[in-house]
DNA sequence: TTGCTTGTTGAACATTCGTATAACAACGCG
DNA sequence: CGCGTTGTTATACGAATGTTCAACAAGCAA
């Protein structure tokens, strides 16, 4: 009889998937305690590792949070390619998919929205995280601009309309994850797709 | 030759007097190095009174965060109304000054956006500043729903309405806080004023 | 002037923070 | 099997944090 297999204290991850479990980890700190409660040992306490593994991996938290942002912003991404995809071959259709999903459940999340304003906070002092802030939001309102022109939008009329239609949605996000009791998901969708209809007519 | 007179080693300041200056050394501090630099010994430093006022007069930086919303929230209020005052008597022109004056320097600005952040982020974790926020937020809409009326928009629209317009200014108000490059503030204007056209008319 | 009230300070306290570093151990490789 | 690499931990350290509290002094009243 052998004694027991002892147990690993810790074990080697892959880099990115350690990588991986910290930004997940720092999503769930944000949620749960705000900017003010990611410290690098809270962080490192709920992603079940040493405080130190943080700077090995990000160098700070901040670093952390724009990964974490980054990390977010891509699944937002794919839930919304998601929805377009499901929605179908008409123009109209993906474009008003591409909007309303924003205020379905994997997107209109206030646990996104803590992410969101960790992110925002960094905006203003540090300047690569600017720099990629306007790269996101760049990226986003070209695939607006897109679903615009395949609707028949004029070329020359899809930026200013692609920055309104953002900032509606934007808007409404933000404001049905911060009071969600003020008005509902479906009246959101319902303001967007009226509003859209006022572009794409 | 008498002595020189003791320049007295601090002053008494009226109650609301010293509440104000702190919050307006909250601010600045907030704008300048963002919520992670807004401590009680920050916020003492830049008010120039010792640490220990800041839990004398508010108890902690959460609520002199929640006092500075507030006030900034009142101030920006109070641009609005001017902005509506000086547009003269036409409903329409009142209801386009009320909107296109968030895009306007004195509301427009990203010392302001880090105001509202750090308030945003209190939002989330705590119920009484969560309650602050949607009586402010709901004051916003009812002056906004006032300002539709007059223009003629049905009773049974206005709440909706109001809702739409709201979303549109903060996400381009806040867009145009977080990356002034994107877009301008004239085109702000012009997106808002194309929406309340689609409406009011 | 004298005394009282209280706004204000400054220091002390226990925590918590970020970071650096030495020791450790998991895992691939020979 | 044993070795070396390096991901990981644990510890330590100084700095910064929030909070408390006794002592002080500004300003008013008598």
């Amino acid at each position: 009889m052998r004694e027991q297999a002892p147990s690993p204290a810790f074990r080697r991850a892959e880099p990115d998937a350690r990588r991986l479990s910290l930004i997940e980890a720092c999503a769930r700190v944000l949620a749960k305690n705000g900017p003010t409660g990611a410290s690098v040992r809270a962080l490192a306490l709920e992603a079940g590792v040493s405080a130190g593994l943080v700077g090995h991996y990000f160098g700070g938290v901040d670093a952390l949070v724009a990964a974490t942002y980054d990390h977010v912003d891509a699944q937002v991404a794919q839930a919304l390619d998601n929805a377009v995809a499901a929605a179908g071959a008409a123009p109209q259709a993906r474009l008003e998919a591409f909007v309303t999903a924003s205020f379905t459940p994997p997107i209109a999340d206030p646990a996104l929205l803590a992410t969101w304003i960790a992110f925002w906070s960094l905006v203003t002092t540090r300047k690569d995280i600017a720099r990629q802030h306007d790269e996101q939001y760049a990226a986003y309102r070209a695939r607006l601009e897109a679903l615009l022109g395949d609707c028949g939008v004029p070329r020359g009329d899809q930026r200013l309309h692609a920055i309104a239609v953002t900032a509606m949605v934007d808007g409404l996000w933000l404001e049905l994850c911060l009071s969600p009791g003020c008005f509902s998901a479906a009246e959101a969708r319902d303001i967007a797709r009226r509003f859209l209809a006022t572009i794409t007519v």
